[in-house]
DNA sequence: TTTTGCCATGTAATTACCTAA
DNA sequence: ATTAGGTAATTACATGGCAAA
């Protein structure tokens, strides 16, 4: 049981290598095995039924099959546990292939089952597919939905900090915790049995791959310290911004105009009478009127969003 | 600068070994290197760093790692042999990790696509769902398609060696080969991107794999001898009774009543209505009419289901 | 608690087989 | 044809962890 340590000497026997006399036959050809000889075909043959039989066999099985084969326990022993790992190696080889093959075959249906959609006929009005895809449009509800969650959260708390205590009852809702500031995607949905899985994100192909890493999206959220006798007033016009700003979007025809197909314009005499407020905006020269409208999502944290958008007025 | 590392205790840990005159320790602990030293870790490092840059040293770099580090020529081939298949090792079992996850990603994936599909909504009219699964009904679609399609050929070859040439020109449409006798599925799409696929059969869970086999529905064609005489009179017969088929088929109320709520019985009065033919059938003791509709597909050689049927009929 | 044996894993070394200069 | 180098499979350990005694 105790190792015994020495420093080798220079010698080092193969060190010399001086035409290829490394075959460590001949010289000393006492009873010395060979140092490594390869067990016969029977041996194997037997070992290896008795493997199928029984792949950990105790000690007095070993000593059998010792006995049986002119081997000593100790190389009947390695053989087996050489033959574990080796037969592990194998099935997980195989494990690979399959799961390469199924893995290609599923994604082929992915997109088979997408194609299938696009040229479905509604059975009850007659033939105009289902919009585009329903489950990419889920997925962008489910995303808009987190956004939504988020924005509100972010509005209760700091409405409720400034207010009265309660807003809205809506922070006991929260169908999986979403922390405010991460949105990345891996967390809006956990499909996964095991949970061991960055599931449903977008990539059909491969190559974008799962390096998701840690969420980087961790803002300096800038402590924007408020006086207190501002905060009534803050939230006021926060809230009547955004009811505006609602209002603005769902409205269509009198307030814009589409002009080359992809763009609306904001029709500003409208804007006046829709919202007709403190009337001094607009004449003022270092107000800006710039709107236009179209729609689309960006991952982005909440609040560097407002930055950008601030940071580009003033600029 | 050689480490040797020996093996002090004759134990050898387990048990007895009484033949042990096999292996090979001990005894003579002459130049001969002890078998069996690792390389330390200095060593190491410096083979892990050389073997970054490059995984096939040629014997000129090989030499100089050796005089580097002291070890013989072969010790570094050697490790670096070990080192390439371990790497494959390592390699490999991430592989099938990240295979594994990917794997039920996307098979999530699917499940959801198909939950989502269950409650999408048509754009154009309200509300009613999608049927059920368009794939799963492009599935059955195809399936049919190619059962009719089979059933056709065959026709349209019966057809025409027993009447005159053209039949119908349908023999000439073919969108893939299909063999007149292989109704196994994976022949019906072939969507893989590498053609390597038995792609898109049904099982969304692992377990039913993809074991599909040879194709073993060949079955022995009886080749039934019909007298040159009787070959336009059978032919009329079975286009016939074909017609009247579809017609019974295709034809609800008066001819079927719905009994018990999914099975339709045939309604003989109205049959004999619609179907008067020689009317002294059902009243010769031998016939025996029993008949009930309902549908479904069946994978099988048509040859074999006529066989069947006729074999229920006669016992 | 320590001891003991086993097992999985990692390493070193070797043989068999294959391929290209 | 030879020969060197490569890979795969094999043999023989060493090591650390685990569990039963």
């Amino acid at each position: 049981m105790s190792f015994v340590v020495g420093v080798g000497g220079s010698g080092s026997g193969s060190g010399g290598d001086g035409g290829g006399s490394h075959h460590h036959d001949g010289s000393e050809t006492d009873r010395k095995k060979k140092r490594y000889h390869r067990h016969t075909a029977q041996q194997i043959q037997r070992l290896e039924s008795s493997f199928k039989e029984c792949p950990h066999p105790d000690e007095k099985q070993r000593n059998q099959l010792s006995r049986e084969l002119g081997l000593a326990p100790r190389q009947i022993k390695f053989w087996f546990q050489n033959r574990r790992t080796q037969l592990k190696a194998q099935h997980e080889r195989a494990d690979n292939s399959a799961l390469k093959a199924e893995n290609d075959k599923i994604r082929c249906e992915n997109i088979a089952i997408r194609e299938a959609l696009k040229h479905a006929i509604c059975p009850n009005c007659g033939g105009p597919p289902v919009s585009e895809d329903p489950y990419f449009d889920e997925q962008k509800l489910r995303i808009e939905n987190a956004h939504l969650r988020e924005e509100l959260e972010r509005m209760s708390t700091i409405a409720s900090k400034y207010m009265g205590r309660p807003i809205s009852q809506l922070s006991t809702l929260h169908p999986m915790h979403i922390s405010p500031l991460d949105l990345s995607m891996t967390s809006l949905t956990g499909c996964g049995p095991f949970g061991h899985g960055p599931s449903l994100d977008f990539d059909l192909l491969p190559g974008s791959s799962m390096a998701v890493g840690p969420n980087n999206n961790l803002q300096s959220q800038p402590n924007l310290a408020i006086s207190d006798m501002d905060k009534p007033i803050m939230t006021g016009i926060a809230l009547t911004a955004m009811e505006e700003l609602l209002r603005l979007l769902q409205t269509n025809e009198p307030l814009w105009t589409r002009t080359d197909g992809c763009r609306d314009i904001l029709n500003l005499g409208s804007y006046e009478n829709v919202f007709p407020r403190s009337s001094n905006r607009g004449k003022n020269q270092n107000f800006r009127v710039e709107a236009s409208r179209s729609s689309g999502i960006v991952f982005m944290n909440a609040m560097a969003l407002v930055d950008m958008f601030m940071d580009c007025v003033s600029s």
